[in-house]
RNA sequence: GUGGGUAUAGCGCAGCUGGUUAGCGCGCCAGAUUGUGGCUCUGGAGGCCAAGGGUUCGAAUCCCUUUAUCCACCCCA
């Protein structure tokens, strides 16, 4: 027991992790590019900063988060997504003093108390984006350009962009009563948990995944037939600066996004199983709901690094491996060791990989372990080889051999 | 939260309807004459058969509970 990790949770290490690091990598990268700066904020929040950012009546904040009291008696919750955390500092740290708009990126775990299964952990880990500032289409058109470029660059081919808008304030009042009275209509058809949902949050019905409700929300009104002119026009906007980006796109009504801070536009990329990559889209009322003296408007997305993985394991697309071990140096005898081992941190010092003997193997013993690590190199170096002063340089491909100094040795570029 | 499958060495598995010291492949360590790998051969280490309880003369094998894991739904990354 002590030697298990709790339910739904992972380590990392190995091909895995390497693979991750990759991932991130490129990820930075490409963020750096877009003028982005990272940010990272606490594992932990207090939960109301949740509760009011992500919205109460979703399944996130009513049943998935980790909340528990400190010593000091304080309600703490471990963040179960990125954004509210970045909105939260961007606020205390009055960043919208700095030039508009703020661009910031992140690398994060969060944590959801769920049932694990296929593609879903109790920690799992995003990048993610905040856009701060701007009101213009041009700013989900940029997320959606970067993580196009990153989904391109990891070489995934399976993802495609869906897109949708749930429209403003102004326009939710009028479409959850056209909603309402559309669903009250057809009550007794709809699922015991729509018949719930439809009072508390009816935009949630149309996510259902059950037939009848299915067949009954296919006639629904749609959120899009209820924008008002701005909401429209942004939306319309949004589609002509994608068309023009040659980014290909499907206005898909059904989305809704789980979390209740979007306005206006919301966007998933998903590939042909119906996975979600990563989703995100427009808040502009988020910033206000933390603190009602501000009012900035802001677009995001989260992309789950193990669905990256999944996504890629599922296409079968290779990354680079990693590098190599350019030089195994043999240590043959006490008398040798620390000369020998004074070559290897020498040609270390240059940034080669370099590895060596621990185990006061045999000279064989040696050649197969540099041969299972795949060293291109090798070099045993015994009493011999000092009183000589010459090592036999082996290339492990072709098994030839070249006598060089130690000097020589040790000055070898790899 | 609801429903189903699984749990035997580091990894992948076998072990049929309960019967003597639990096996195989890969991997790991060592050796096949003296200080040089990859192939082959030989030997070795490593499992209280997920944990706890029960049935039985006897349980990895049957029953119960717990835990973990996988899959679907809900939801999401």
């Amino acid at each position: 027991m002590i030697t298990q990790a709790p339910r739904g949770v992972q380590d990392w290490y190995g091909e895995e992790m390497y693979k991750r690091s990759l991932i991130e990598k490129a990820a930075r990268e490409l963020a750096a590019v877009y003028h982005m700066s990272e940010i990272i904020t606490p594992m932990f929040e207090h939960t109301v900063l949740f509760a009011r950012g992500v919205g109460e009546t979703t399944d996130v904040v009513q049943k998935e988060m980790y909340t528990f009291e400190d010593k000091g008696g304080r309600s703490i919750t471990l963040k179960p997504e990125g954004t509210a955390g970045v909105m939260r500092a961007y606020l205390e740290h009055n960043l919208y003093a700095q030039p508009a708009p703020v661009k910031l990126y992140y690398v994060t775990p969060a944590f959801r108390y769920e049932k694990p299964q296929s593609g879903r952990l109790r920690q799992h880990h995003q990048f993610g984006v905040e856009f701060v500032g701007s009101a213009s289409p041009l700013a989900e058109v940029e997320l959606i350009s970067l993580i196009t470029s990153l989904i391109r660059k990891l070489g995934l081919r399976d993802a495609k962009l869906h897109i949708n808008s749930i429209g403003c304030k102004n326009c939710r009042k009028t479409y959850n009563e056209a909603l309402l009275s559309y669903l009250k209509e057809h009550e007794e058809g709809l699922c015991p948990t729509c018949r719930e949902r439809m009072q508390k949050n009816p935009l949630r019905v149309l996510d259902c995944k059950v037939d009848a409700c299915r067949e009954i929300v296919k006639d629904a009104p749609r959120t899009i037939q209820y924008l008002d002119e701005e909401c429209r026009e942004h939306f319309e906007e949004l589609k002509a600066l994608l068309d023009e980006l040659g980014i290909e796109y499907q206005v898909d009504t059904g989305i809704v996004r789980g979390l209740d801070y979007y306005t206006k536009t919301v966007f998933e990329f998903v590939n042909s199983e119906g996975f979600t990559l990563c989703g995100g889209g427009r808040y502009d009322g988020l910033i206000h709901e933390i603190d009602e003296k501000q009012d900035i408007p802001s677009v995001g997305f989260g992309m789950g690094i193990e669905r990256i993985l999944y996504f890629m394991e599922k296409e079968g697309v290779s990354l680079p491996p990693k590098p190599p071990v350019s030089l195994y140096v043999g240590i043959l005898g006490k008398e040798a060791r620390g000369k020998a081992y004074r070559i290897v941190n020498e040609i270390r010092s240059r940034g080669v990989i370099v590895e060596t003997d621990y185990m006061d193997r045999s000279a064989k013993a040696q050649m197969k372990y540099a041969n299972k690590i795949k060293a291109r190199k090798t070099a045993l170096i015994g009493t011999q080889e000092l009183e000589e002063n010459r090592v036999k340089l082996k290339d492990m491909e072709t098994g030839e051999q070249t006598e060089v100094s130690l000097d020589e040795l040790a000055s070898f570029e790899f």
